[in-house]
DNA sequence: TTTAATGCAAACTGTTTGCAGCTCT
DNA sequence: AGAGCTGCAAACAGTTTGCATTAAA
């Protein structure tokens, strides 16, 4: 399915900033910020409004057609770190971040991926979400107290 | 070795305000930002500037006392989403990035992470950095440049 | 023709910088 | 005593919002 297809099926339209937006992106091999996107439309006489890229961009992430690239600069807020452990991971529902250690246990992935791409891999940024065992708790008592008042 | 000795060690003080950032990121369970951590700072009356919060949380990231947690909003860009693949792998030198898929080998790690915590863990954050076939080539002529230089 | 989408301007949020004064060692 | 550090004010950068206009279906 192409993209004029996957929009119009949402009772959404493809229109001129859209593509020049995915376009831009198809043609580059480096993440690009919003400003970047911009700066390249209007170097590319296809000028668009700054605020559509950043829309675009919401849009695009959202239909899974183009993905955030994340950085070690890039973050939501800041936890103590207890030596040795290098990694988070962090409730969905509460935010409570526990530290864990990975590294290990990803050399194996790591090896494969310098074995397929030629890279070799020197880094890596890894976080975990989910439910702490207190939030599951308390989801499991919602589900109860609904049973109990859908069949009583 | 505690926190003055730490920074006394790089002919660095224990100020005032590294103590109260210090101690309002002991006391959370979940990770807090510059914002927040200015705020509480306030409501114990000991009232930093927000400045300062900004410089102790880099001075102390630096110092591996305290971490950034990610999240999948905070991006330092956009790139094209192969479908199928979730996963980069970056150039530190080029920017150059590619995808991978790497879920089915992330799946021991996560469930080793949920027998050792109590959380039920459903999404992660997984990015590798490491250099490009293009970039390693380009190290390696640099290397032997070097070395013709020096010897000859 | 209808309504989604654009693009401007302006507001806004979060972060950084310059600098005079203060304080930790 | 003196270098490191603070905190204000102000500049700055990036992002979001309201709204009249445009254009895709």
């Amino acid at each position: 399915m192409n993209l004029r297809e996957k929009l119009n099926q949402e009772g959404l339209r493809l229109t001129h900033p859209r593509q020049v937006v995915m376009s831009i992106l198809k043609a580059a091999s480096i993440p690009l910020t919003p400003q970047t996107i911009y700066q390249r439309s209007q170097e590319a006489d296809e000028d668009i409004g700054l605020v559509s890229v950043y829309r675009t961009l919401e849009l695009l992430t959202e239909l899974s057609l183009v993905r955030r690239v994340h950085g070690p600069e890039a973050c939501i807020g800041y936890a103590l770190a207890s030596p040795g452990h290098h990694h988070h991971l962090v409730c969905r529902k509460c935010d409570k971040v526990v530290e864990f250690s990975g590294t290990s246990d990803l050399g194996q992935l790591i090896k494969r991926i310098e074995r397929q791409t030629g890279f070799t891999v020197d880094g890596h940024l890894l976080q975990l979400s989910g439910l702490c065992p207190e939030c599951q708790k308390e989801i499991e008592q919602h589900a109860k107290q609904e049973k109990i008042h859908k069949t009583g």
